[in-house]
DNA sequence: GTGATTGCAAACTGTTTGCATTTTG
DNA sequence: CAAAATGCAAACAGTTTGCAATCAC
């Protein structure tokens, strides 16, 4: 994250201690994520002050709001160029910085401006392929994303 | 959808609406949409239901269940290899069958056995560019996901 | 000092579950 | 007839909102 886009953003303790927090996080946490770690300083933090912070550091460009996990939503402070690899079996979500020639058509693109783009690969991590995820396969069956 | 794939699912006339619905449908509606939708010739249709047959469909690779649109769900009946055009402003998908070479190279795999992969891209759709989008462009400044 | 931020609780949206009843194959 | 599906309500998970008190600039 670069400051250089923090403007007009008031850095209150609480807001800091999330800045921390995600300062070089790469676990892409979720909104409860972050809440549990920044809590342990702040006692009083509460979810408003969790989503608050998210949506003006999104709204600067310094996260991004990631929908890669169903029900909720996770955060990523990299905010140069990659795209993910995801696990199906625990949602690790790991960073990749391959770059790929995505060019549409322009008879493919429905009257759509194109801004950009990402990269979601599907798979299993290493940990999930090694332990015992055969369960957890199971009842996750089909799930693709 | 092919047929083939349906065994083991009883085919209850509820089910068969709900297939109905998703034939051929392209808007990758959420659950709530399909609900609406089948309630209109099932009026005592509920959410456990449709939920329910989601659920049997993914299973049977029948639908993918899509997570692009924060919050919610949404459901595509497309099972054939595609991928979408998001629009950032109204959250309209659209399918694209462009094929790309995204070969991601042994070093940066880490670890995972890569299974599949997906490209979201993300632009303004004709409708959202020509009318008055102004307002809702910045009520979800940053938000690109 | 003033407008933005905090914290709390309540409200909301989307999804899941338990269970008695009904239905499909 | 057995196993599976339905419908309803209640429970959940994640997110948002209203508002009085507080704080950063």
């Amino acid at each position: 994250m670069k400051d250089a886009k923090l403007t007009g953003l008031k850095l209150t303790p609480q807001r800091l201690a999330i800045l921390e927090y995600l300062s070089g996080n790469r676990e892409h946490p979720s909104a409860a994520d972050i809440y549990a770690a920044v809590s342990e300083k702040f006692p009083t933090m509460s979810f408003a002050t969790v989503y608050n912070t998210l949506k003006a550091l999104r709204d600067r460009d310094h996260v991004l709001e990631l929908a890669i996990d169903g029900g909720k939503r996770r955060y990523d402070p990299e905010t140069i160029r990659h795209h993910h690899l995801i696990c199906t079996e625990c949602r690790k979500i790991v960073d990749i910085y391959v770059e790929f020639d995505l060019s549409v058509p322009e008879a493919e693109r429905d009257g759509f401006d194109i801004a950009g783009n990402h990269v979601d690969f599907y798979g299993v991590c290493r940990n999930c392929r090694e332990s015992g995820s055969e369960q957890k396969a199971a009842s996750r069956k089909g799930r693709k994303t």
